[in-house]
DNA sequence: GCCAACGTTGGC
DNA sequence: GCCAACGTTGGC
C-alpha cells in the first residue's frame, strides 16, 4: 500500500466539502501538471491512504485529515468539457491526455496539522511536501511520515 | 497582494 | 533544442 498528499484549496473543495459528497466520494478532477498525472496514472491504487492537505488556506494551511483512494485512474473527463474550467483542446475521449482517482472520506482530524509543525517536526524533515520549491499538488509520502502526521493530530 | 519557484508555450 | 515570455502555485 502507499501513501500520499493531495493538496486542495479549501475555499474550493474542503475536507468538509468531501464528507458531504454523495457516498463521501468524489473525483480529483482538474489535475493538470504530468508528474502529479503520472503518480495519479500509474501508482495510485484503490486502498491507498492519502494525508489531505489544505493549502492556501485562508484559516490554517496544513493537513486536515485522511482519505482513501477509492477508485483507481480513469480519464478526466472535464478535460473534454469545453464548459470546463479545467478544458484542454490537446485531450480528447479517443485520446485522453488527463487523469484523475476517486477519493474518499476516511476522517477528519480534531486539528489542523500545520504546515509549520510538519516543518518543525526533525522526524518529518525529509518530507517532499516542505522541499524547497515543490508545488506538485501530488506528492508520494513515507508510512513513517503518515503514521507521525497521524499522531501529530491527537495531540 | 506580493513574489519566488517553478512548468509550459512557442518563435527561432 | 534553446530560451524568453508567460502563467500558475502557494506560502506569507
Amino acid at each position: 500500500m502507499n501513501y500520499w498528499l493531495m493538496k486542495t484549496e479549501p475555499d474550493v473543495f474542503s475536507i468538509d466539502d468531501l464528507y458531504n459528497k454523495p457516498k463521501k466520494t468524489e473525483p480529483w478532477d482538474g489535475v493538470r501538471n504530468y508528474q502529479a498525472r503520472n503518480f495519479m496514472r500509474d501508482e495510485m491504487k484503490k486502498g491507498d491512504m492519502v494525508l489531505f492537505y489544505h493549502s492556501n488556506a485562508k484559516a490554517e494551511t496544513g493537513v486536515a485529515g485522511v482519505a482513501i483512494v477509492a477508485k483507481e485512474s480513469y480519464p478526466d473527463f472535464t478535460s473534454w468539457d469545453k464548459k470546463s474550467k479545467y478544458f484542454d483542446p490537446k485531450s480528447s475521449e479517443d485520446k485522453p491526455r488527463w487523469f484523475m482517482v476517486d477519493v474518499k472520506y476516511k476522517k477528519k482530524f480534531k486539528r489542523i496539522v500545520t504546515l509549520s509543525e510538519i516543518k518543525e517536526n526533525k522526524r518529518l524533515k525529509d518530507m517532499r511536501l516542505i522541499q524547497k520549491g515543490n508545488r506538485l499538488s501530488i506528492l508520494p509520502v513515507k508510512k513513517s511520515e503518515f503514521d507521525e502526521i497521524l499522531k501529530m493530530s491527537e495531540k
